[in-house]
DNA sequence: TTGAAAGCGCTAACAG
DNA sequence: CTGTTAGCGCTTTCAA
């Protein structure tokens, strides 16, 4: 404990050591230092010995940001997601976290209530931050002017080395400078109204979301789709996009069943919905699967614990994180860029107990 | 354009632009572009104008790392918590994201899946990159090691005038270098048992949760002491501490009802244990509240999706993370730091449908 | 009102 | 094996 350091060492000083305080508190250089910590360079073990016992009486933890001045890349993804209680996002987000934990990567999130401005702000936000790369999983209604900012933020963090991923979202329409990962939402929703139709269901409801949000326009085309291949013409009033959650599935079922629509089963457009959905029906003295059949979609926990369960189309959400993370990684440098940047996961029906054939009467 | 600024332009170079290249173009000093970006300083409005003409033409966006090498503060928060796909975190988190939005401050979140190690490893992480502060909110047990681990990093975290934040957790023993926001585990449990007891009930089981999890622990402590101050001996066979989750619930209500423990009323530790509770008493052809009465915990959306609905005590979740946020932000350098710094929020009761007197046989 | 220059904490040549 | 020296991109005195 001499007094050779004393230029700004007061104990209480609330200033994080550096490391030139472990310099010189090692009686070596910076670079030395550095050396050891970023174990790159041959050191001597007895110096690398002191270094590191100084490092630990100092409590350094070395000065990312500094670091990243030098290196390329800063380790860090932002992420920006609509919401963060609902367990789409949630599971989502858990994958893009494993998969974050697992390349030693740390994630920047936040959240936008699917405002757009919100959105590009919280994205300029992170460029700032130099992130390697922003995830976004939108619940944004896909204008043109929403994809055209979208693409100037890829544009531009592209330009900077870094990148914009789409997740859970279309493409973008030159997929410019931005990658995808999303899975097939079509798809899913034609396999599962045709399973509703094969089980001999005409007057089959899509009920729930938002229309121009592009995740239901997609499912809402796979419905439609499934329809007129089997020849049956699709009827206005059994579509009702009038919102998401629990209390718009159960109201859009009991105005259904009040209006005598003939409805004898029900596509929820999610699996929040279905749960407004069986809600409704149990008011109405009905039975699932007995008098109406309720299928859905994303196959969270949720669907477990409806009673009965829920048959729905599971969509991958942990797997689209992961795949998430990894696009936002891949050949950050490398000139190996594939044209079409775009991964389409798949989807497949989950048979459950909500679904029978319609009723005799 | 011209040819004046070719010394690193090319087109397709992966590189963000800098403060000089602005300030090349604007054709001033780096000093005044900083100026006009901060706007902490009088400029010429003809020379701002160029400038920001610049500023956009390039695409510029300063960067956060290399200023905050001169500035202090980053401007960035580290969340730690232990599972991202629950209601409990998932309001939490959803407050703090809040607060941190309206403070201007981005949240670096990670999981640690109740992993001490992995919690420290964070921590640490997270120093690295010079958050302003580290708010934890931790689920794991809570041994005296523990304990005494989380004051180093909190220890570390004030000296490098930063600071931990404990969330929903007991304070640390010598509330050294941390703040602890919480709220009221034992006053609602005590409540609640009170409650049941008054409805006349006296076999009243404790389900679910993990012993020496503090949180559990408090909630323990209040249905103890509600039992003894009403006189009823506390019975082991009536305590299932027996893990976490319906599937949880469930099997202890089932052994409870099997074993013919006489229980006529059930409090469970939250909940999604509850959902367990409630569907092992429908199974054996129970019902709720007629021939057992349930209470919990958290108050999350699921206490209203169930039925009956669950009386539980409400947990002010999403103020909590306000309420952390704050005190990460608190008086950063100033010397006005209460003595003991922890804010304990209440909770209260919201009586639903799951609960009347024991049956009369 | 503006510019020159020093310095924040770190890494990366380049010498020894 | 180790130290010196430039920067990285930005802010901030200090002069002009």
């Amino acid at each position: 404990m001499s007094s050779q350091t004393d230029h700004a060492h007061r104990p209480g000083t609330r200033r994080p050591a550096t490391i030139s305080d472990v310099a010189t508190m090692a009686g070596v250089s910076t670079a030395t230092v550095s050396r050891v910590l970023n174990s790159n360079y041959p050191v001597a073990a007895a110096t690398r010995e002191r270094v590191v016992r100084a490092v630990t009486k100092l409590g350094y933890a070395a000065n990312a940001n500094a670091r990243s001045l030098t290196q390329t890349g800063t380790g860090m993804i932002g992420v920006v997601v609509p919401e963060i209680v609902d367990p789409f996002f949630g599971y989502l987000i858990r994958g893009l976290e494993q998969a974050a934990a697992d390349a030693g990567r740390l994630l920047i999130v936040s959240t936008t209530g699917s405002d757009p401005d919100r959105e590009m702000a919280l994205i300029d936000r992170m460029r700032e931050h130099r992130v390697d790369a922003v995830i976004v999983i939108s619940g944004a209604l896909d204008d043109p002017s929403y994809r055209r900012r979208l693409a100037q933020c890829a544009e531009s963090l592209d330009r900077m080395g870094s990148r914009l991923v789409l997740c859970a979202h279309p493409p973008l329409d030159p997929p410019t400078a931005s990658r995808t990962v999303t899975y097939d939402n079509e798809g899913g929703a034609f396999a599962m109204t045709e399973h509703l139709i094969s089980r001999g269901h005409r007057r089959i409801a899509f009920v729930g979301g938002v229309a121009g949000i592009p995740t239901i326009a997609r499912r809402l085309d796979g419905y439609l789709r499934a329809l007129t291949s089997r020849g049956i013409e699709p009827d206005e009033t059994l579509i009702r996009t009038e919102g998401f959650g629990r209390r718009a599935g159960s109201a859009i079922t009991k105005a259904l069943i009040d209006e005598a629509t003939g409805t004898t089963a029900i596509l929820a457009v999610n699996d929040t919905v279905a749960a407004g959905v069986y809600e409704a029906i149990a008011d109405a003295g009905l039975r699932i699967p007995a008098d109406i059949s309720v299928a859905a979609y994303d196959d969270t926990p949720l669907a477990t614990d409806l009673s009965p369960k829920l048959t729905t189309v599971h969509v991958p959400l942990e797997q689209l994180g992961r795949e998430a993370l990894r696009a936002a990684l891949a050949d950050h440098d490398a000139f190996t860029r594939t044209p079409d940047d775009v991964v389409t996961l798949g989807t497949h029906l989950v048979h459950r107990d909500s679904v029978a054939g319609p009723p005799q009467s």
